[in-house]
DNA sequence: GTTCTAACA
DNA sequence: TGTTAGTA
């Protein structure tokens, strides 16, 4: 699991990233201050972005272009990152379930959906586009 | 020349 | 989101 350091690796400036992702910086500033993206910084303070920062940045712009706000984006990377277990997206007890407002059961309705196509198909950006759709 | 933050004729 | 100002 050496590769996952590499991925992580802070490497390129934001110039660099403009190019690799057709995003301007104001816009790659701006996901950054919404939590989207957590670039390294050198000590004068200059964004340093990983691989996986770009790969984080495509897949934002892929949900941007589909018509995702910031608030949906983030939702949706939310359900990537932490590979969550059924078991702890599952509404266990009748008690639990009754403490859940109608807004947190469609949260959690998206995330099992979200969960068997991540076990069918294992990860893909596929999947997003298709989940993309609940958060218009 | 590049990047950063803050702000808006 | 664009863009500009004043820096580092």
């Amino acid at each position: 699991m050496s590769d996952d350091i590499r991925r992580n690796m802070a490497l390129f400036p934001i110039g660099i990233v403009m190019k690799l992702t057709d995003l301007t910086a104001r816009q790659i500033r701006y996901y950054e201050q919404n939590e989207l993206i957590q670039p390294a910084r050198t000590e004068g303070k200059q964004r340093l972005f990983s691989f996986n920062d770009v790969d984080r940045l495509l897949e934002i712009k892929a949900l941007i272009e589909k018509g995702l706000n910031i608030a949906g984006i983030k939702q949706v990377l939310q359900m990537q990152e932490p590979a969550v277990a059924p078991s702890e997206i599952t509404v266990t007890s009748e008690a639990k379930r009754k403490e859940l407002s109608e807004k947190d059961l469609h949260q959690l309705l998206k995330q099992q959906i979200m969960y068997r196509n991540a076990s069918r198909y294992g990860e893909d950006a596929l999947i997003r586009g298709e989940l993309s759709r609940f958060f218009h």
